[in-house]
DNA sequence: GTGTTCTTTTGAATGAGTCAAAAGAAGGGG
DNA sequence: CCCCTTCTTTTGACTCATTCAAAAGAACAC
């Protein structure tokens, strides 16, 4: 029985070796981690990721997703009111619905494409680079409790 | 000679009269200072706002900023990496371009219409309740800069 | 005018994230 | 293998935007 993922993409060393990032214990945690909980935070990353470490430090987390972000292994969303979130989804332009309840996020699919969906009609001289949708609402447990 | 924004809407005495909140002259000079300054943080209402004034704090904004977006006198944004941002623009929903080099923001009108001009092909079971949209690049003179 | 309720001040506290310097590990060249 | 350089992680302090709570002050309905 075949694991999709390592043979479609890299492992996490390999996509660390290729962003020339050193492989270490702890990044490849964060990463798996993040793998495992799409949208987490770093404060709970750090909790999760810790679990499965002698040691890791809060800053540890921020200075490694700082870098993935840097490099493109990992994208950081930062909605409204939440400290900013992480995942590995990183190959499509996909957007998010976020719960005005209780903060739950999920997934869009880009409605139009796979690179940015969206173009201004009057752009002002701006140079755009990037269209980001974030959908407000109420997640099926919120709607159904309100 | 005609001022149209006092025929058009009302003026902020009586917008505030009508959201049911009391009129002061905080409030007021916060109002107008926005309404000549889109986009502005609180702090640089309160700098703003305090020279007309003889007494003003930045928690007095921070209150006052917070009661208006409550009652739709007043948007709040939360673009990544920068201070809240406020706007007395709210009749329509508009969206906007962000300076990922300098942080300005410029408007850009709904590209289909005047309500949520997005709906998500699947929504997760969510309740949608606005599409926001946020383009990011470079502003004309980062442009010709960079 | 007076009293009730809403606003504003005052001052402290929070939470997410950043900075800087020292200690520790990866991994390439010998 | 081992060493050295460079990158990574720890440590601990610190910043910034924002929030909280309680006391003092102002609107405005009567
Ligand atoms: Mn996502
Ligand atoms: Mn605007
Ligand atoms: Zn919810
Ligand atoms: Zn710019």
């Amino acid at each position: 029985m075949l694991v999709g993922m390592t043979l479609l993409e890299h492992s996490w060393p390999d996509r660390l070796r290729a962003a020339g990032l050193r492989v270490t214990p702890r990044r490849v945690a964060v990463l798996e981690t993040l793998d495992a909980h799409p949208h987490s935070s770093a404060d709970e990353l750090h909790t999760r990721a810790e679990a499965r470490l002698d040691h890791l430090t809060r800053q540890a987390v921020y200075i490694s997703l700082a870098d993935f972000v840097g490099h493109g292994l990992v994208r950081k969303i930062e909605p409204p009111g939440s400290p900013a979130r992480y995942e590995t989804r990183t190959a499509d332009n996909h957007h998010h619905l976020v719960c005005e309840q209780c903060g739950a996020i999920a997934d869009v699919d880009c409605a139009v494409g796979a690179a940015p969906c969206l173009t201004p009609d009057d752009d002002a001289g701006f140079f755009v680079h990037t269209a980001d949708v974030t959908y407000f609402g109420l997640c099926p447990q919120c709607r159904d409790a309100g």
